[in-house]
DNA sequence: AGATATTAGTTGATTTTGTAACTAACAAGC
DNA sequence: GCTTGTTAGTTACAAAATCAACTAATATCT
């Protein structure tokens, strides 16, 4: 067996793994796009600065590694929609102090428990003890 | 608990799955892109029609779920790099026979070994158990 | 202090993707 | 036979992602 069998692309991880991203994504992002126009890099964003209060584009970057120019524009585009505002930090003035607008914490609240309902969507489809290591396994690949 | 417990981004399912999905596409794209300036189209298509020998577009669309335009420039690539070629069918002239060439072969048989490697790579952080969750959970979430 | 290096963030050019309109070949209805 | 409808595949244009170069502010080294 093996070495020369010709896997199926179901089986390959790498491929598992992005069909179900996608079809998960596609699912959820009706809820940013369709209600707020939003793209999935600024979800994101406006995600961590709702989560975490105030933060600057770079911290954004490392929690959520995405990338600079990513965090950038979607940051550009929140501040459009009046969901965010920024504040140069007078100790240096490189870093600007990004903060949810009470719209943007609107916004978040709603997205938020679309997200959370979506989740528990998702998670019936499987028993605890399936979801506990689905979790754990899709973590442990991240890290890598 | 739960209805205004801010959740973390990382329990979010579909936020999970994109990031074990990116970090293992990252990895894999290493091997098709590097070695044969490949995209991640055109090596499933490579890998589709390597499995199951002639196909005509569609027939990747349907069993890849991709679109076709997507199929139709992966495998204009594919030809430019002479690692397919085309052929009419006489009987209905708007259906194109698509096969590997002998060099779209070896390359296939080479992608595949990596692939296959790859994939042990990764399952080898898992228990047996883990793994049969792990692909039934992700094969259930693909098919909604 | 003054040159050099870093860091935060932006902008621009190129590449990729997605959406929609299009061509060519065939099928069906009348 | 000719109009209408479908199907396979391509192409054109808009939206988005990627990569590299850039600006401005601060830190460091001598």
């Amino acid at each position: 067996m093996s070495d020369n069998s010709p896997f199926d692309l179901r089986d390959f991880l790498p491929y598992a793994l992005n069909q179900a991203a996608e079809a998960t994504s596609r699912a959820f992002q009706q809820y940013y796009k369709g209600k707020y126009g939003m793209l999935r890099t600024e979800w994101r964003v406006l995600f961590h600065l709702g989560r975490h209060g105030s933060l600057t584009a770079k911290e954004i970057c490392e929690r959520g590694s995405i990338h600079k120019t990513k965090v950038s524009r979607a940051v550009a585009a929140l501040e459009q929609k009046r969901l965010l505002s920024r504040k140069t930090l007078p100790d240096d003035r490189r870093h600007e102090i990004l903060q949810l607008t009470k719209n943007g914490s609107a916004v978040f609240t709603d997205l938020c428990a679309s997200a959370r309902a979506y989740d528990a969507e998702l998670a019936g489809q499987f028993t605890a003890e399936e979801q506990v290591v689905l979790r754990r396994c899709l973590s442990r690949i991240a890290a890598l």
